[in-house]
RNA sequence: GGUCGCAUAGCUCAGCUGGAUAGAGCACCUGCCUUCUAAGCAGGCGGUCCUAGGUUCGAAUCCUAGUGCGAUCACCA
């Protein structure tokens, strides 16, 4: 039972022996700690049962709650407020109880729903940039966190491998190309990526020419024999056509190599890929049985939609008029796939931009139309765009921070700050090296996800990511701080820790507090899919224990006790740093 | 125009299901390295919580209207 929950029944067996009176719940809050006291009840609520002034009631409560049980020491009323004094014995003997389990805080017999987590899904047409590492951290951390508080999970991507943008890069490549490849210096989803744009200034080029012939430029965007070819292109593909099918697999396994690259440098991994190329056929045919029970209707043109207006949006098209399919159909065929391989997934999360909100409210409404029960399950992880401050990122006009660019300026970054702090002699180079890649993913990755998923992010490369205060680089800094006393500590035997004698500091017991929340921000976090949650966690963790560091001696305590608990007590926020850390897929560093 | 999201200190962000005098970091200013790593600690400065109404004992938080910014409403993805 929790402090809250015995208190809990405290506070109503006190209402019923003082008052004669029922109280459904009661309210706790953290004492502000310009107030003596640990826990805080709330005397406001209550007044709907009891009768009376909330001081008086207060003081009768604290009184009773002093005289019957053992944990409360004191209190105090303040306005409707009693602050209850809690025993430091309360918090050691919690304390002890988490002190050896490497598990505190993580769920791990698993639930037997499963979940699938998608998230990066990039076209295969160019190379990963910011708003990408944005998609691909929270997705990993969100499958993480959902992991850590007892799911089972299933990380996913769906690789946009087909379509009309995909035959541009192609075109461009067949016609300018000669037979270029990858090279060391040029990895395959940058080649890729110059033939997207090398096609898009063609393509303008080809409409100011048919402008100046006098043409609209509706009409020139339309007839330029550039766009004209690649729409060939794709007919040609979707044919199978062998030259076509053999460059597309070419080029799109470039891309794959590019971008494996980039997730093993940012550290993320998958457990399973789909591939549009292979799930919009599946789509087409959920479509026809949709068409037959009449989920879904057919214009006379032959394009299919499905009419949404009774739930308060409007007709969405699935199926084109010649046939072909839609993003639509395609996600509806990825999603009955997913579940068709995967029969223990119960739900799915999509983690994609807010640009898509519209979308994945009409793919979930559809999936429930067509009778899926598990489409009750479905949460788009939606999240704001990534901008810079000259606007927003555009690949076809090179206006984007690239991803392999970003991680290795951070790296450079930390670098630079670690060379002048000058700490790290005994490193080895390539122990330098891979710290620095620690502390500036670290820095990079804490940046992005400490932020409310839901709200947009201005990145200003110039002004660049901050390695003080509340950053990834304070918090591996804290962490590698404790190792360091732990290697000092040489504490054998705490196992058999005596704490009969011990009366707990101030900074001690804020820490053991701010432990205790530990387990309740893993599954909130869980149940919001935010890692910012988890993230301003640690970063109170951190603040309270290096307060307590640089106020309290750990290793020159007065006590061999005492100094053993302090130690424990290090060690346990440090292991609490590591796993929320891991969650939020940052590396923790031994030494920095 | 319809729909959705966001708006808190100069800047970047917290603020859980409504609760005490709205909190951090950066920047600026003061102190603290012969003692466990100063990427740190202790403190100062800084707020009409976008505006106006409403609900409530109590509103940054909930409701309504408005303003600003963004997204979306494609036989693009």
């Amino acid at each position: 039972m929790t402090l809250q929950e015995t208190l809990e029944l405290h506070v109503k067996a006190a209402i019923k022996s003082l008052f004669k009176a029922e109280l459904e719940s009661v309210e706790f809050q953290a004492t502000r700690k310009e107030f003596a006291g640990d826990v805080t009840v709330v005397v406001f609520p209550m007044l709907r049962v009891v009768k009376g002034n909330p001081v008086v009631i207060g003081e009768q409560v604290g009184q009773y709650l002093l005289d019957n049980v053992d944990l409360v020491k004191g209190f105090n009323v303040v306005k409707g407020f009693l602050n209850i004094e809690i025993n430091d014995s309360y918090y050691i003997d919690f304390f002890l109880s988490i002190k050896g389990n490497d598990f505190y805080g993580i769920v791990n017999q698993k639930d037997d729903n499963a979940v699938m987590v998608e998230y990066s899904s990039p076209n295969t047409n160019k190379p990963l940039h910011l708003g990408h590492v944005r998609n691909v951290l929270l997705g990993y951390s969100v499958a993480e966190i959902l992991k850590a508080s007892g799911k089972k999970v299933y990380k996913t991507q769906i690789i946009n491998d087909r379509g009309i943008h995909i035959c541009k890069s192609m075109l461009a490549y067949q016609k300018f190309g000669q037979d270029e490849a990858p090279t060391e210096d040029l990895k395959g989803d940058k080649l890729v990526g110059n033939y997207y744009v090398k096609f898009d200034q063609e393509y303008k080029f080809e409409i100011s020419n048919l402008m100046a012939q006098g043409q609209s430029e509706e009409d020139a965007k339309k007839n330029a024999p550039l766009l004209l070819e690649a729409q060939q292109m794709l007919l040609k593909w979707e044919a199978g056509d062998e030259d076509v099918v053999a460059l597309w697999k070419k080029m799109n396994q470039w891309v794959y190599d590019g971008f494996d690259v980039t997730y093993k440098n940012i550290g993320v991994d998958f457990d399973t890929y789909y591939y549009e190329s292979n799930t919009y056929l599946l789509g087409k045919e959920f479509v026809a049985e949709g068409l037959k029970s009449g989920v879904f209707e057919q214009d006379a043109d032959g394009s299919v939609w499905c009419d949404l207006t009774e739930d308060g949006l409007d007709r969405k098209i699935v199926l084109r008029a010649d046939g072909t399919a839609v993003y639509m159909t395609q996600d509806i065929g990825t999603a009955i796939q997913r579940i068709k391989d995967y029969p223990d997934v119960g739900g799915m999360v999509y983690t994609v931009g807010n640009e898509q909100d519209y979308h994945f409210k009409v793919l979930f409404l559809i999936l429930k139309k067509l009778g899926f029960d598990w489409a009750k399950n479905l949460f788009h992880l939606s999240y704001g765009m990534v901008d810079l401050p000259s606007g927003k990122m555009k690949s076809r006009e090179g206006t984007v921070v690239d991803a392999d660019d970003l991680i290795k300026e951070m790296a450079d970054t930390a670098e630079e700050i670690s060379k002048e702090l000058g700490k790290l002699e005994e490193y080895s180079e390539d122990e330098k090296k891979e710290l620095y890649k620690t502390i500036g993913l670290g820095a990079l990755k804490y940046y992005i996800l400490k932020v409310d998923p839901k709200k947009r992010i201005l990145f200003d490369p110039k002004e660049s990511i901050d390695f003080q205060g509340n950053t990834g680089p304070f918090i591996q800094y804290t962490y590698a701080r404790i190792q360091s006393i732990l290697r000092k500590a040489n504490v054998s035997n705490n196992e058999t820790m005596s704490t009969v004698e011990l009366s707990l500091h101030d900074k001690e017991k804020q820490l053991i507090k701010q432990l205790e929340l530990f387990p309740e921000i893993i599954q909130n976090a869980a149940v919001q899919h935010s890692p910012a949650l988890i993230a301003n966690y640690t970063y109170d963790l951190v603040k309270d224990f290096n307060s307590f560091y640089q106020n309290v001696s750990i290793l020159g305590a007065d006590s061999d006790v005492e100094k053993n608990f302090r130690v424990a007590l290090s060690k346990t926020v440090s292991q609490t740093i590591k796993k929320a850390f891991k969650v939020l897929g940052i590396e923790v560093p031994e030494r920095m």
